[in-house]
DNA sequence: TAGATTGTTAATCGATTAACAATC
DNA sequence: TAGATTGTTAATCGATTAACAATC
């Protein structure tokens, strides 16, 4: 069966991160001023190898002039557009806890494209009101609140007993793509495309190499 | 030159972090009164292949038993040991505005052997206060306080701007542990062990896949 | 043109997985 | 003992890096 023109060749995750990661990278160097970067000085800012930087990009097509480098602007566009972040993704935060409040006012959702414009929580303290004009809604709300937005995405800041069950409701009204923070495994049909941060992995790795560190 | 016994042959940190996973895994199946379980058993709750759950464990030692698989118990006690999470660290928090409170609060750390033992934040209104015990300092004292209570470990939650000011100070406070959940790149020297908690790269990394998928 | 840097192929490296003797 | 499962070696897979012809 020949490959559908929608499909790319498998990319790999960290492929993905490593664009995300160049993209930021262009957005600071666009400000600055600076017209062209090669792969090498882009590589050299993160402690990456040049070849690997081409080769991130190869996957998506030609975007550099050999003697030159990379035109800062265009690829950054190019990025942007690959990542999808060329345009406003609504996005629905639930939760509104000490967590959820910092993830609503953290700048690097907003400077990539992705606009908090529901947030739901069940305290009755909340429903009604508004952050910075965004409107708060009960969860039972959810399914009618987020389709009126067309929500695609949602972030779950809610704490772990509550996770599934908002989980449930999320995939009812059509969202499937879900960035969760509370430490709890939720269960998920296979379409859906759900990512965990974990705050305390990273901790925990630490602790390691200090436990391997004799003092 | 024979190998140090204190040194161990190199291990993938993707090692480290399964192991911190396979941890929390056992905690539950402690509780859940489970007595043994075999390594086909456990890879299976990650998606995981059981040889690789039997080869991170050889990297430390031989935990299991032939013919039964590994006692509870004992491995996840044997795990901690490794991963550092049988003792207390002292950690120290700076920045209290929400995303600091969250942290705070997140129920992980402590579970972990993680006990924040101090909190730093210069607004005025909280220095000389404290949340659940744990006494408030400016950033001026945090040489001093950390060093009272004999601090290896800083969870970094300022806002971007002053990341830099206080990693310094952290540094000159003898603290070469840190994890960063400011979004901005910081400067230490080679010794010192600095993970970056990133939590936007989750969400455009989930752009990108929903960017691919025709509605 | 000469110098620089890309895009891409081939070589290398490291991590994952299969297979199986050892042994409970 | 027979069955099960480990610890470990060998095979596989995939990602990173080196090398270089193409070309601006």
């Amino acid at each position: 069966m020949p490959r559908s023109s929608y499909r790319l060749p498998k990319i790999p995750e960290m492929t993905i991160r490593r664009l995300s990661v160049y993209t930021r990278c262009l957005l600071q160097l666009e400000e600055d001023g600076v017209e062209t970067i090669s792969s090498q000085e882009l590589a050299e800012r993160f402690g990456l190898n040049s070849a690997q930087v081409r080769k991130d990009l190869a996957y998506f097509g030609e975007f550099g002039v050999r003697g030159i480098g990379y035109y800062v602007t265009k690829l950054k566009a190019e990025l942007q557009r690959i990542l999808g972040l060329d345009r406003e993704w609504p996005v629905a935060l639930v939760g509104l806890g000490n967590l959820g409040a910092a993830l609503f006012h953290y700048k690097g959702f907003s400077r990539q494209g992705f606009r908090i414009a529901v947030v739901f929580d069940d305290d009755p303290a909340k429903i009604g009101r508004d952050v910075d004009g965004v409107p708060i809604f009960g969860t039972a709300d959810l399914a009618r609140e987020a389709r009126a937005r067309e929500i695609q995405i949602a972030i779950l800041a809610v704490p772990s007993e509550a996770a599934q069950g908002v989980t449930d409701a999320l995939l009812a009204a059509g969202i499937k793509t879900i960035l969760n923070f509370a430490p709890t495994r939720l269960r998920v049909p296979k379409d859906a495309r759900l990512k965990n941060v974990d705050l305390s992995i990273e901790l925990e790795t630490l602790s390691f190499y200090l436990a391997q560190t004799p003092r």
